[in-house]
DNA sequence: CCGAGTTAGTTTATATCTAAAATATTTTTG
DNA sequence: CAAAAATATTTTAGATATAAACTAACTCGG
């Protein structure tokens, strides 16, 4: 089956793409920012809801595990980027969001970061680059789950 | 800079789509193999080197750190899967190798881990899937470290 | 040969991550 | 309404990850 091959192929080609893109993003995060990636993906979900997210859309969201999440958002609200707001009429609920001074990290952290992939994706032209993110809209289908919204957007 | 957020928007698609495999995979890999993708990784790399790589070598290849390696062989050392062999005049340097159980178990994972992929990416005519990976390369710029080798690969 | 610098690997401290159990609350059902 | 089921979140246990410190061994110039 070299249909197989062709298909394993390029998933391991995507995964040394997008592993390596994310090593760069890690760094500089670090070095310039002082801060991780799972922090700035929790970030640029809550940028994109100003109300907040509950904590199950967030982890739903980020496609990583309920209780990962509560460990995230305990650090970025003992450093006051975000903060915990109950939920009416469900006091299970409990929705996270951006403080003013978490608007205005993200907002400086989200400016770096388009400049970051903009260098490290300057032999993609735009074209390709719509291109290529309209073709992968046929990888969808791999995964049928709930992916509502993406990761890291700003 | 619509070239930005076209470059953006690219990579948002890219990382949605390899952490929804990545996420099928480790729950296949859990259910049905009993272990976990990183393991997966190791002995992918270590089966298409029989005489071994080093540590060194081997968190290379994968784009992890190295004191990350160290734990992952020492569990699948415990298991049998994987043994440390010295290296002939470098006492300092070790060289992990599968140990006869351990290419058994990872030809089994390997034939299952190509179903899922073929049958994941399935929409995807291998066609498709060749120019798809061949215009990845110009990814690879992003990258400009030392990234010889795929991780994953069988 | 010997000490400075380098290299290989482990260890440490901490953050991230999952799966599963536990807790609290809400909704559904009979 | 009361019991059962479902839902939202946290907690727990353990694996995975990084960066940085550490240990041991190697290299090399003098």
């Amino acid at each position: 089956m070299t249909a197989a091959k062709d298909r394993v192929r390029l998933w391991l080609r995507l995964l040394k793409v997008v592993r390596g893109i994310e090593t760069e993003l890690r760094d500089k995060l670090r070095r310039d920012h002082g801060t991780t990636l799972p922090r700035f993906d929790v970030m640029s979900a809550l940028s994109r809801h100003p109300d907040g997210l509950k904590m199950s859309q967030l982890s739903g969201v980020l496609r990583v595990s309920n209780g990962n999440v509560t460990g995230i958002a305990d650090r970025l609200s003992d450093e006051g980027l975000v903060e915990r707001v109950p939920v009416q009429n469900d006091r299970r609920a409990i929705v996270l969001r951006l403080t003013t001074a978490g608007h205005a990290e993200f907002a400086t952290q989200a400016r770096a970061h388009e400049a970051w992939i903009n260098e490290m994706l300057r032999d993609v032209t735009p074209e390709e680059a719509r291109a290529m993110a309209a073709r992968l809209h046929a990888f969808a289908a791999a995964t049928e789950n709930t992916q509502k919204e993406d990761a890291h957007a700003q």
